[in-house]
This record gives C-alpha cells, structure tokens and sequence, in this order.
DNA sequence: CTGTTAGCGCATTCAC
DNA sequence: GTGAATGCGCTAACAG
C-alpha cells in the first residue's frame, strides 16, 4: 500500500506538505505542490479513509436507515437524499432494517462504530437503539416518522390532513361504509392516518366502526389477510382506506381473488404513490407524497446540523396530494347527463 | 469518548485483556474475563471500529453497487445478499450508481478508501474504476451483467435461454412480427436478450428486421419512447418482448396512450418479474428471475472467496422462468373447442 | 495466561 | 511555508 510517507519519500518532502497539498489546506508552493500531486498520482496514492477517519474522528458517510428497501416510497426518497449528499461531498450508505428493531439496532450500534457522520432514519419505533443515536453526538434527521416529544429534526407529510383528504375524497363519491387497513399501532405513520380517517368520518357525520378497522403491518400479505378479514366481517364496506402502498397491494390481492370489481363493487384510495398505479384498469387512486423532496429536505436538514450542530431542531410537514383516479370514482353519471352544466 | 485504555484502567487489567476479552480471543481468565465485561457494560464502553479497521486493515463490512435503486429486480436481489450477510457477521451497505460510471467510480473509490472487505457490485461496464477494483485486492463478485473475458467470480442468469423462451413462447401463441426493446449496447444482460431473441427468431425460420428492435436503456421513458418509434417504424409490429422490467413499464405506458389493446393489438412479455404483475388485467407474462437467490448466491461467492483468495473463480448460472399470464396468449379458442381433447 | 510495546496511516500541532 | 514529532484507538507481536 502507498502511503503519504511513500510519496513524500518520492517528492523530496516530508509527509506533512503531502497532506497538505491533498487536503488543499494551507499555502504550499506551487511548485512543490504540483510536484506532490505528480507523485501521487504516479504511485498511484490512494488515501486511506480509515486513518484519515481515525484522526480527524469523523467520517463522509450518510447513513440511511430504512424500513424497507422493497417499498417505493423509500427508494424514491433515497434519491432525494443522494443528490444533495453527492453535491456535499458525501456517500451515502443505506441499511434496510426491514421493519426489524434487531437489524436496525445492529446498524445503529455499526454507523456508531464506525463513526459515520449523519443518520437519516425513519424508526421502527421508539427503540432504545434509536434513543441512544439521538443522545450521541452523531447528528439525525428522522423521517417519515414522527417521534413524539423528542427533540430532533423532522421531515414529515401531515398524514391526518392526508388520510383525511382520502376518506373525505370516498365520502364525496357517495361511499357509505368505509373500511381502514392501516400498519401497525405504535408506527406514528400509521397511526396518524388513522386518527385522519376518523376525523374525516365523524366531520361527516358518519359513524366509525371498529369493525371496519383493521392494524395490518406494512406488508402485502398483512393488508391481504386484514382485507379478507374485513369481508368475512359483520359489515360489508363500499370503500376501503389502504393507509400505505404495500397495503393497497395487498388488499387488490384479496379483492382480486374475491372477485370483486374496482370500483364498483368496491371503492378504494391508497397513501403513497404507486409507481403503476397509472396504468392499471381501474388506475387506483392515492394520495400522493412528495417522496424525492422528502429525501431532499432530510438531507438538507442533515448538512444544516453538520454546520451548525447546535441549532434550534425543526420540523418540516410538506404536503401530500390527492390524485384521483378510477379506483375511487362512482360519480352518478346518468344524474349528471340528465343535469347539464350550464 | 470510553476507550478500552479507561475500560483497562477500571477493571485494573491491560488494555490487551480487554481486546481479548471483548473479541472473544485467546484464553483469559473466566473471573477477569467477567469483570472486564462488567466495567465495558458499567462504561457503555463502544468499540471504535475505525480504530479498529486501521489496526486490521480491513473492516466487516460488504458493499452492494445496484444500477438502480428503483428497479425490484435489486431490491429483491439485495434482502439475498443481506441474509447471507448478516448470518455471516457483516454490515451491508448499499450504492446506487444510477448507471452513471461517475456515481460508480465515486462510490468504488469510497469503497476501496474506506477498506470494505467485499464488494457485490452489478457493474454499469467495464469501466477503469471497476478494472483497478477487480485488480485490487478487495474480493469482489459481478451479480447480473457478466464481464467478458475476466476471470470474477459472476452470478448470472441464462439470458440468451430465457429471451429465447419468451420469444419462442410468443411465436408459439402465433405471433408473427415481433419486436424487441433492450438496453443498452455494451451492457451485456441487453445484449445477450437481443441474442436470444434473434436466435429463437431464426430458428423458428422467421426474419430478423432491425426495424423491430431498439436499443433504449432501462429506463421507462426510454422504453416507451422506443416503443413509440416501433409502432411508427414500416413494420407494424404484433407482439413486442422488453428485455427488462423498467423498459416493460414504458412499454405498457405507450401502449395504453396509443389505445392498443393487450393482447389482443399486440401481444408482449418482459424480462424481469414485475411485483404487480399477476395484479393487472390482462396480467403480463415475464419472464421470472430468481432474484432472491441470485443475491444469496452472490453473497456466498463471496463469503467463500474471503475465506479462501486463492480458489478458483466460479461463474454461476441460474435458471429463468417463463411465467405465462395473459398478456402474451393468444390461442385460437375457438379451433380449441371444435377439436375437444379426448 | 497476561502485560508491555509498537505501529496501522493520517492530520495536526509546534517549532523553525 | 515547511518539517519533525505526536497520538487518534485499537490489536498483534512479543516477553514474561
């Protein structure tokens, strides 16, 4: 291996201008310089990031923590985060925790370990692991998540205004009995949407049935099985709420196997996008969120901190967006050709 | 910061006990061994990996370089390499290069600076940055895109097999004109489906018209703009095979903008499985990769090259298959019901 | 079985 | 503006 005393060795200099000229610190000779990056590159120098980590007690890595790499949402925000790291000079290493709090804990105790110098996480919970993180020097921005009562920067949608856009969206379109599938109790996500949906119901006058709640987890078969659940139960819905894209899945599943038509037998809304849910027949209708400004925003939010580790924590809510589409459509057509519009 | 030198001091041992200790090495004495463990835990005493790798020279962690984070194809292909990973004691981190060799070189430098003790990697080519990898001396193994004539360890599967399959599955359903989109040129899964697809072609006796097949990248813009171009191309096409499941999407986009009909305009099947695709109507025939496995695979080869450089390198081949949905059936009903099976 | 010592490669003092 | 010296925290020789 080439180290810096190799090429001060070669350059006639002492290993200290190597680091300098490398690092582009201080004033060196021009010369000397030109001749210290001739060298090195003639070697072949390869700086060790692990000693330069050593010394300066720091790394350039982002870590991000997500639930689950095989959701859209989160890979579409990844991206958000990757440009900004890139253009700040970060890589970006990303550990999927797949919903798991021992995976996340065994790369929250790794990212520690290797003293990497920024997190962005969305947390499985409220984990000790997680706690730690927060009370350690390593700076994080949480997203997606919520965590209640803590201090520390946020990137989040405002899911009760969204999850209550949906269910008013189903409402509007004439659906009476209006089933929810959401994650599971104690994700803030879920919750949240939750809290949304019966807002949205009893603003409306209608009634909230816990019969036509079901806490799934964020997974094709969970939304699945809650769905059928729901159709085995006492009462039947019009309409279903699916509070994440991997749910809504789920729950086309079951209602494709039950035979039931979209949206004629039954209605139905998502949260987050899904990347096709343009091109199916019915194409589903979902509230959308801004998944790349997500990541966009965790990010900037991260280099904020890095540059001022002691500022006031913030917490941003960006908006989500309903896009309508046939899954969720039962307008009474023949009353709108009978009454034309003026 | 609590180094093992503090844990040594208080536990009164050396601090080359307690590396012992805490790494599980050697003999030490069971009593000592306790106490040791009590103050590191007394302490919350954390293990400076940096330090650590400097000292070894080498870290435990694995790199996985994906060309796109948003394609399921690598996410499925990365909770294999996971499994294996964490069973075998390693942290995965994953880099999306976006099929952009800067992204790529970047992150293969972070990778070599920062000393990762594998890397798994799909390369965008055969680039400098993934040559002076290979030549280097961190294990590494190609997953999906095979480099000609090097000798690393690869994991693939049989693209010319399985292009052939959906091709001569095609021709079987009584398609006469079909086209193909790929990806493109020099990236060797796209040009070994277009092999494939040329082969079957001629060996069912039917022409070759370049007019049918188009190089995009696996993109869904350029999928469909490809396909665009196809169906304003002199030869009408009846059936079209997307040599992946991005350019499948595009695909379907152009199709459904164009108000043509699957199957009955044009008949089609794709490469890669599509998690929603047993989900639309009509559902799209693929053809099936075992994606999971290729991971694991993968991961393998290189859990057995750090145990032993020296072995040979071994190429892998997995088996494709053809999932037939409707996307792509077109058999005459009719004839089947004048003629009943005995 | 345990302690002393040295050094991984680098960035940063402190002299000059 | 440059060089010599030091130590980041750890592990692996080596000595006892």
């Amino acid at each position: 291996m080439v180290t810096i005393y190799d090429v001060a060795d070669v350059a006639g200099v002492s290993p200290a201008t190597v680091s300098r000229v490398l690092n582009g610190r201080a004033n060196v000779n021009a010369a000397m310089a030109e001749k210290v990056r001739d060298v090195a590159a003639k070697l072949d120098y390869r700086p060790n990031a692990v000693a330069r980590n050593l010394r300066r007690a720091s790394t350039n890595m982002w870590a991000v923590l997500i639930s689950d790499i095989e959701n859209p949402f989160f890979t579409s925000l990844v991206r958000g985060i990757e440009d900004v790291a890139q253009a700040a000079k970060y890589s970006v290493v990303l550990c999927n925790t797949d919903e798991n709090p021992d995976k996340e804990a065994a790369y929250i105790s790794a990212i520690r370990a290797e003293q990497m110098s920024g997190v962005i996480i969305s947390p499985s919970g409220w984990s000790d692991s997680v706690r730690e993180l927060h009370e350690s020097t390593t700076p994080m921005v949480v997203i997606d998540r919520r965590i209640a009562g803590i201090e520390v920067d946020t990137v989040l949608v405002d899911n009760v205004y969204g999850a209550g856009e949906a269910t008013r969206h189903l409402v509007a379109q004439g659906f009476r009995s209006i089933a929810c599938i959401t994650g599971p109790r104690g994700i803030a996500t879920a919750d949240e949407r939750v809290e949304g949906y019966r807002q949205a119901l009893t603003d409306n006058g209608m009634e909230f049935r816990p019969e036509l709640l079901r806490y799934a987890d964020f997974r094709r078969a969970g939304g699945r099985s809650a769905m059928r659940d729901i159709l085995a139960g006492p009462y039947p819905p019009d309409a279903v709420f699916a509070a994440n894209n991997v749910i809504a899945v789920g729950v086309l599943e079951c209602l494709s196997e039950a035979g039931m038509r979209v949206p004629d037998d039954i209605g139905m809304v998502g949260f987050d996008e899904i990347p096709w849910a343009h091109l199916v027949r019915p194409g589903i209708t979902t509230i959308a969120q801004p998944t790349y400004e997500l990541g966009r925003t965790a990010a900037r939010l991260l280099q904020s901190r890095l540059a001022a580790p002691h500022r006031e924590t913030s917490i941003v809510t960006l908006p989500t967006e309903l896009q309508v589409r046939e899954s969720s459509t039962r307008v009474p057509r023949v009353a709108a050709e009978v009454i034309p519009s003026p």
